[in-house]
DNA sequence: TTCAAAATTAGTAATGATTACTATTATTGA
DNA sequence: TCAATAATAGTAATCATTACTAATTTTGAA
């Protein structure tokens, strides 16, 4: 993987956007530093940095895919008012593969939970 | 909701197949009986009838949308290699809800866990 | 440093999943 | 029985994502 601009601030950008942006989301956050910056090059940065491990996405929140610049093990909560993305610390639910090898024997490499609610926020607007 | 034939075979459809198709594949499936049916309309139904709490969405598996007639709370895993989609009890993690909320303070209305990995059959096949 | 191979890019076309639209047909309850 | 309402088939439109291509950038060996 050589050295790209592009892609350096892909990273930079999801490393200071805790939004759990989407690739349209890093895109159009990314244009202000970077106006001739393409789309595709987005998607295809955001790809192979998560197939380096060093971020990582987030499927089943709602239609398109998130990233996170986080890869501790941890879960999320997404809004159904707001659509904000919230992070749940893994001691929510520790060793699920674990527990799911012990009751299945099935061996999983990777899980995600995806709780859906309204948010405390969101509530609080009546 | 008013009663149709095109709903009716929809639901059957996927209480008849276990895969946890999606919607193309539902609508494939039931073209054999149906050859007429149109696919915006196994769309159109799986949502109603997900809406209505009488199925299943499962989002987040791989790309598209599955959807699931065993309405019974429980996860899923789904293999990397062959991309079936399996059962996995609820007993693997139990009231994530309630853990949430203790941990968090966030109320879930719903929840999903989505393990990934390669299936016992597809590891057996060297 | 120089330069060619390999990687990356911008821009755009293509794809796949899903929804929107519309004219027609089916269902329903008074 | 019949008009209001809901549902349908067929197709166009939309949205997210990937594929493609010619031009540019990066890289490491000579």
């Amino acid at each position: 993987m050589n050295y790209s601009k592009q892609r350096e601030l892909v990273l930079k950008t999801l490393q200071e956007n805790m939004i759990h942006p989407t690739a349209d989301q890093v895109y159009e956050l990314m244009r202000k530093e970077m106006p001739k910056i393409s789309l595709a090059t987005v998607y295809r940065n955001l790809n192979q940095l998560a197939e380096k491990g060093i971020i990582h996405r987030i499927s089943g929140l709602n239609g398109s895919v998130h990233f996170d610049h986080n890869i501790e093990k941890h879960y999320h909560f997404i809004c159904t008012k707001c659509n904000k993305v919230y992070d749940v610390p893994y001691r929510v639910a520790p060793d699920l593969a674990q527990k799911l090898a012990e009751y299945t024997g099935l061996e999983a490499e990777s899980y995600d939970v995806a709780f859906r609610g309204i948010c405390n926020h969101c509530k609080n607007l009546n």
